[in-house]
DNA sequence: TGGAGATCGTGAAACGTTTCATTCCACGAG
DNA sequence: CTCGTGGAATGAAACGTTTCACGATCTCCA
């Protein structure tokens, strides 16, 4: 097979332990014999198995991450930000995709631990996962990314949803729209939830009854397609509808494409709102506004905590960070 | 630290090699120690550490992918082909992103040595790098992705971007635009100069003169946004252009953007094609039509590629895959 | 001249597995 | 009663590093 240590140092005329001092601490080694060493490296392409160095050192320098749907701007931006911190603290990044499966995210976890990362970072399919609560218990800390756990039994950090659906909310009141149609997906999942409760906060501090002010179209899923049909069936029904909040960018560009095929402008007869700001709100075909979160920035403070919780196991304590999201005007709501 | 193989023998009243037996040959050992030697590993929460027994085997069942961006959709559907397969035959998958950084590449192939994976699919930043015969020389089988190599050292599997560009044309002139404007990015990269040669073919094909009959917008960057200014610019010169082939669909959906701003009708008054079939070409404002690509395609076969020079090395031919792109006509050229 | 440091290099142990030749044991056939 | 057979478990070697206590050699100064 490939070279080994040994070999190199046969060929270099030295023992093992100083090719290994070569390559790990270069200044104990005198100026010539790290030349000869490293000739006789690069004549073999002599490549270091990094099996036995971590078998041997008993720790790695390296992070697990996974992330629910790579397929998600969401997550790769955190997963950026992940990247970033995990670089200049010289950790590498292992980066896995569960796809929203139980099986896959368990299979995953048992990976990383065979291969005893420092550390998990995990929006997880559930919160409270056994083989999850496992490997914390084990030792391996763990952060939960876009996801709060109950019980603090680790960091997380996450987006406040219920600002985000606050914020929509008040700007499209601010517009002087009293009544509001919010598109949204499975009013189960937590993002959700907190997105219209904001929005009820948002009606009820205008003194509005949410109840009545608020028109909610709840789908299955959250894509472009579904909400231009449910926009579509919506809007045919009759003309009352003229400001939007929907739950995601993609839903509301679905409610965009609805309402421009069905003759109205935007934002003159209809004012939306999106969420997530996606990369193509601003280039649609009406730019859109909408409700952008700090992505990179949860990444990089997801690291920054796990990193810290790796290096001072001792003396860290658990924290629930909370971004605040942000509201960005475009011409969907700018009449 | 975590228990031992060890520490689950003293308990289990057993031997390593019996614990290492259950773990991996489980029918080589009795029912009865089976079950206790199970029960110690659960109550020790013993994790099987996968460096040792990699260093032991001195070979590992995981395979590098190394992409250039993941924020693109083409690359993560390859990377769901590849996982599939990868699944299939037992292997794992390394997920890599070089973030179109040659530094960031060679760093990857390096950790990809060093964990010695068995094998490495990549689309490489450039065709030839130097570090990538490197890996190959020392015996790592590798697959490109979305490229080809012309010195042919090793398999390759791409999509065939010239009848790309025909069927584009060729749909375009079915409906009669004799003139047709293509934006696309820089001609440098093979994919654009690929894409405007099967266009001119197309045009040629049908009788008419390349040079005079087609009108090319080439821009640095790829995306709605630079395409939308430009075919603003176009658009407000004269009223001539009745036809647009882009390059990808991101361009296609700024100059979609740019004509209704300027109170085009589309398909009516101007025929868009994009490139890609990116998710949302069909929930755009008009829905677009485009040339799609295999993309899980490309991954599974490259990954069966991979495999297959990684179990049969001595008899393994190298093999470029070429698959053919596909038309798919939506309403952007549905007059 | 001798001795104290400093500077370099050595060699063996250890990390946690897997493998494989060997031993152990029970049982049935002769 | 012996022998052979085969299933089950054992124990030591090996994988490629890193570490660390220990030598060897050299320099410098009393």
């Amino acid at each position: 097979m490939s070279p080994s240590i040994k070999d190199v140092a046969e060929r270099a005329g030295v023992s093992v332990g100083t090719v290994s001092n070569v390559l790990n601490h270069p200044e104990r080694v005198a100026e010539s014999t790290r030349a000869t060493v490293l000739a006789a490296i690069s004549a073999l392409g002599f490549v270091r198995n990094s099996s036995a160095a971590q078998l041997r050192a008993g720790t790695s320098r390296s992070l697990g991450l996974i992330v629910l749907d790579l397929a998600n701007p969401f997550f790769h931006e955190v997963a950026r930000g992940v990247e970033q911190v995990a670089d200049e603290l010289g950790y590498a990044v292992v980066l896995c995709n569960s796809d929203d499966q139980t099986a896959r995210e368990n299979r995953y976890l048992q990976v990383l631990e065979e291969q005893r990362v420092r550390g998990v970072l995990i929006t997880p399919v559930e919160v409270g996962s056994e083989r999850l609560d496992a490997l914390r218990r084990r030792g391996t800390p763990t952060v939960l990314v876009d996801r709060h756990d109950p019980r603090v039994n680790c960091c997380s950090v996450a987006v406040d949803d219920v600002v985000g659906g606050e914020l929509a909310g008040a700007h499209l009141l601010s517009l002087g729209h009293a009544r509001i149609l919010h598109v949204t997906g499975p009013l189960s999942l937590r993002q959700c939830a907190d997105r219209l409760a904001g929005l009820r906060r948002a009606v009820a501090a205008a003194g509005h009854d949410p109840d009545t002010a608020i028109e909610v179209i709840e789908e299955r899923a959250m894509n472009a397609r579904t909400a231009y049909d449910a926009a579509r069936a919506r809007f045919a029904r009759d003309d009352e509808v003229g400001a939007v909040f929907c739950a995601n960018d993609l839903m509301a560009l679905g409610v965009l494409r609805a309402a421009l095929s069905s003759g109205r402008r935007v934002p003159e007869d209809l004012a939306i709102v999106g969420y997530d700001d996606i990369e193509f709100a601003a280039d649609a075909a009406v730019p859109l506004t909408s409700i952008r979160q700090p992505t990179q920035q949860i990444g990089r403070a997801a690291a920054q905590l796990l990193v810290e919780e790796c290096d001072h196991p001792r003396t860290h304590a658990h924290q629930q960070v909370m971004f605040k999201p942000e509201l960005v005007v475009r011409e969907s709501t700018a009449g």
